[in-house]
Formats: C-alpha cells, structure tokens, sequence
DNA sequence: TCTGGGGTCCTAGGACCC
DNA sequence: TCTGGGGTCCTAGGACCC
C-alpha cells in the first residue's frame, strides 16, 4: 500500500437509487421500464431508477412534475418493511468487515476501514468486494467513495456513482474539491447556493479562497467556517460507530398534509388530534417525554407558521400535547384561511424516567396518564384500529 | 394537481438574572 | 439620572439533510 491511501480510510457507501432498485428487484416485470417510487396525490418523488432519470426525473420533485417528465414512468409506492430489511442486510454486510460502521440513512453509510486492511487488503480493494457481495447478496448496486475524511468520502461516492467507486488521496483532496460547484458541499442548499452564486462564488475553490471572515458575514458564522473547512478539504468531522436509530431523538413530531387544503375548524382540529395522539403514543414507547410543543400550520401559499409553548414539566400524556396544541391552533385566531399542512412536535425530549412531576400533576391529570397506558395496552393486543378518542370515530 | 414526512441545527430578539 | 456585559431560556423562522 502507498502511502497516500494508507491515510484514506473512510469508505462513504451510497446505494443506487436504492427504493427504486428495492421496489424493482420485488417486481421483476419494471425491469428496464422507467420507475418512480412515490406515494400520494400531492406526494414528492421519493427515488427513480436511471430509467427514469433518463427523463429529467429526479428525488424530492413534485409527483405532478414527474408524471409530466416521464408520462410512461410505473409509479411504486415505498415498501418500508421491505426496504427496511434489505437495509438491515446491506448493513450487517457492512460490519462484517468492520465493526466502525457509521449509518446515515437506509441507503448510505461510512466505514472505517483502517483496522480492516491487513485482514481485506487496500480500501479500494475492500470496496469493490464489499460493492460484489451487495450486489450477490441483495442484487442491487451500490457507490462507494473513499478519502482521508467523511466530507470528501462522501462526495468522491457521487461521483462514483452509479455503480463505482472513486478515491480520493490526501493529495488531491484540493484538485478534487476546487472545481466543483458551491451546491455539492454538505450544507449547501438550494437557497446558500443561489446566494453564494449572487455573490459571484460558483465553485468550491471560490469559497475556499475568500477569507473567513467574508464568509461568515455572507452566511453565518457557523454555517461559513464550516463551508471554509470542506472547502479546503480541513473538515474535522469524525465517523460515530453507530446504528441508525441509537441516539436518543431530541424530538418528536408527525404532521400531514390534507388532500385537499382546508378552512374547516373542526377538520383542523381533528387532525391536530390525531396527530398529537400519533406523536405522544410515539413518546410512550421511547420512554420519553418533552416540555415543549410546537404546532406547524402550512398555509395554501406554502408559507409556514410555527407557534410553541413550554410546559413546566415535561408530558407524554395525549391529551396535555393534545390541548396545548389546540390552544395554539385557536391562538392563531385564523378565519378563512385555507390550510395545506398541520404538524404537531414535541420537544425537549428527555427520559421519562427523569421526570418528577412533585403535585403538579393532579388526581384527574393522572387519570389521563392512566388512561393513556390503558389505550397502549390495548393497541398492542388489538391494533392501532381497536382505541381512539371519539372525535375521530366514524 | 407544483412542492412529503421525519428530523437537526442556526440565528435573532426579548426576557430575565447575576 | 443615563444605561455594562454575560449567560440562559423561550419563541419564531429558516435552511438543510435523507
């Protein structure tokens, strides 16, 4: 092994356009037919194939959109048990050849491989075994990048992909980086982009060579060292062995948008009971609970209001996250507005075991808390359909 | 018939406390 | 009688990621 790959030991694994490839290999029929995984009538598109990408199809666009790119496109709804399975399989892969597995999402993960060499040979060497047993194992195809640090693993697998592998040595982490555009860097979004652009900075190399201090007054203190560090490949960030749902949640929320938008109060209303129950039945299996709840409103517009209130003590009772919610919603004192969205989140969350609500709870709140366990027991041993409050019967 | 649902983190202003 | 400087909490909004 050389010495510059010696130094490059973090593989960022990203499968191929992985609900597409899952929801395909489940139907062999879509086999070479464009595909595009989505749910809803008002849905985004959730994964294409490259079929479909063929025609302009990409992740996060509007349904309507993609239907008109690509009118021919099969249209698969996710399967989140099958998905998760697959998931857990190419992960469990993963450790196989090293226990350092960092997992992001349910199709992307970082490895450190530094401790897998002498057994597995080089990191390139390791990724193309590791992309072959996926593909035998799972059939579906995976991308893998390969650098000294998180931030340029994770952009040198997109520009495997799909299907490839490409590292990047300590040595051309700078030619790598400078000529690609501002939106490529982790943080970058939409709106950073389209602001860096006004201010002529196009390519990484352009942040990279403005001074710091410029920066951070152009986008924030936090967000510019950060855009500083990636940009001359310097970020610190380290890989946190981990599984993808180990770190305890700092909060918890649901939110729905309506199939049609709405003024109705009572529908409004219902559905912010629904999703308070949703979010607090949630909290309850965690073992959790939050001071702070917040209700979303997502007006016709699309513009969005959130309005929150903080509790003494924190709550896992329904009906509490329930009642301040709806009291936010009466607060807003709206009219005809037509409304879109309703979210309900809770947050703060902190272990239940910590809470200790000393009188503060009254006799007839801890019916509610009872009654509320009462609900969960016999949702496990019925189902979601058997229990729910009686606004929502019928 | 444009624009989901689950999250995280940052910013900024005001209140409040020492 | 003229105005400091932190730190923390709360609220609202915004951007971003998968």
């Amino acid at each position: 092994m050389d010495e510059a790959s010696r130094d490059c030991h973090l593989l960022h694994v990203d499968m191929d356009a992985f609900y597409a490839s899952v929801m395909v290999r489940e139907r062999p029929d879509l086999w070479q037919v464009p595909v595009v995984v989505g749910g809803g009538q008002r849905g985004v598109v959730l994964s294409a194939n490259y079929l479909a990408r063929q025609y302009g199809v990409r992740s996060a666009m509007p349904m309507t959109r993609a239907r008109r790119a690509c009118p021919q496109a099969v249209v698969v709804a996710p399967d989140f048990e099958v998905l998760d399975t697959v998931s857990s399989s190419v992960m469990e892969t993963f450790r196989r050849i090293t226990p350092l597995v960092e997992v992001v999402s349910l199709d992307e993960a970082f490895l450190d491989v530094s401790g897998a060499t002498r057994r597995l040979g080089s990191p390139l060497e390791i990724a193309e075994r590791l992309r072959a047993v996926v593909h035998d194992e799972q059939g579906v195809t995976c991308s893998v990048g390969i650098a000294a640090s998180v931030a340029v693993a994770k952009l040198a697998s997109r520009r495997a992909k799909p299907d490839g592998v490409v590292v990047v040595p300590p040595h051309r982490v700078t030619g790598f980086l400078h000529p690609l555009d501002v939106g490529e860097l982790w943080g970058v979004g939409e709106k950073t982009a389209a602001h860096l652009h006004r201010l002529g900075l196009h390519t990484v190399g352009d942040v990279a060579h403005l001074p710091l201090r410029t920066l951070q007054r152009a986008v924030g203190q936090a967000l510019g060292s950060q855009l500083h560090d990636l940009a001359w490949g310097t970020d610190r960030t380290t890989l946190t062995p981990r599984r993808g749902d180990q770190e305890p949640d700092r909060s918890m929320g649901a939110d729905e948008t309506f199939a049609r938008d709405t003024d109705d109060r009572e529908t409004i209303l219902r559905e912010v009971l629904r999703l308070s129950a949703r979010v607090a039945t949630r909290m309850r299996q965690a073992q959790v609970a939050g001071r702070t709840v917040t209700l979303r409103v997502r007006f016709a517009d699309f513009t969005t209001i959130t309005r929150s209130r903080t509790l003494p003590e924190a709550t896992d009772v329904t009906r509490e996250v329930h009642q301040v919610a709806s009291r936010l919603y009466d607060g807003l004192g709206l009219q005809r507005a037509r409304i879109r969205l309703v979210g309900v989140r809770v947050e703060g969350l902190v272990p239940r075991a910590t809470v200790h609500r000393q009188g503060l709870l009254g006799e007839r709140d801890h019916g509610w808390s009872d009654a509320d366990r009462a609900v969960d027991r016999a949702t496990r041993r019925f189902g979601a359909a058997a229990v729910r409050p009686a606004s929502l019967l019928g």
